[in-house]
DNA sequence: CTTGACCTTCCCCTCGCTGGAACCCTCATA
DNA sequence: TATGAGGGTTCCAGCGAGGGGAAGGTCAAG
């Protein structure tokens, strides 16, 4: 298969895929010219790494979780102990947002809107508040 | 006042400050020696980032806000508008990471966590799921 | 033979800083 | 008077995870 191939095969784009060999995440044969040449495993290793980035899991994670992967006496508990750092950071993120959200939106319910310069929001942000 | 000065009394690095004067955000006069030299109006525009940077604008809409705040015949209709749309920005994040979550968050709780290689989660990761 | 679709490498751009190198300024102390 | 500490300055490189686009090679169809 050529790079478009599994590009539409795995939904990633064909720059990301190059990105990934070239960290290393992959390893596509080359054909004689010069083209990279994917087996099915390739492609099973790409869609392995979009599902993977797609649940917000960082490329050093990936590495990681497909070397766990590929390790056939791995333990679970390390795949576990990942996963659950990933989701305590995911919860801090969210809370995060979530307590700019709660912010934000009282000061957008305070303000009227119109064409009055008057605005708790510029007054908040100015200390004012 | 000195950078460090502005620094230690915004609670943004002198990095950020100096940063934010290459980008155009801020312009302090400059004392005898090239040293940066900061009026009390320019602590009082770094405070006013710092708050907007801290509830998630982009610099761009930081940019947009301190010309607002600045011009006294604004309509409170334009901060508002501004305004909501990063509320919905940030709604966008907080749902995807919600969904992450909740995905995730099911598979942890699949996989047993122990010493055997068998695993929910690289299950799913992998396509079998 | 040419056209168009595909592939290659290469380098710069994103965003919001952060770290570090190399150098200048000022003040206090030995 | 040298010197050292602790400011300040500039510029360059890098982060993560690719994206955009140029310049050029390859291949199949008409």
């Amino acid at each position: 298969m050529n790079i478009g191939d599994v590009s539409s095969r795995s939904g990633l784009p064909a720059k990301t895929i190059r990105y990934y060999e070239d960290i290393g995440l992959i390893k596509p044969h080359r054909s004689a010219n010069g083209y990279r040449c994917f087996a099915e495993t390739d492609l099973h290793k790409l869609a392995f790494l979009g599902r993977a980035r797609a649940l917000g899991f960082t490329i050093e994670d990936c590495r990681t979780l497909m070397a766990l992967y590929e390790d056939e006496s791995r333990a679970s508990a390390d795949v576990k102990q990942l996963a659950q750092e990933h989701l305590a950071k995911i919860e801090e993120k969210i809370a995060d947002l979530q307590a700019m959200h709660e912010t934000l939106g009282e000061l957008v319910n305070c303000c009227a809107g119109d064409s009055r310069p008057d605005c708790p929001i510029l007054k908040d942000l100015s200390g004012e508040g």
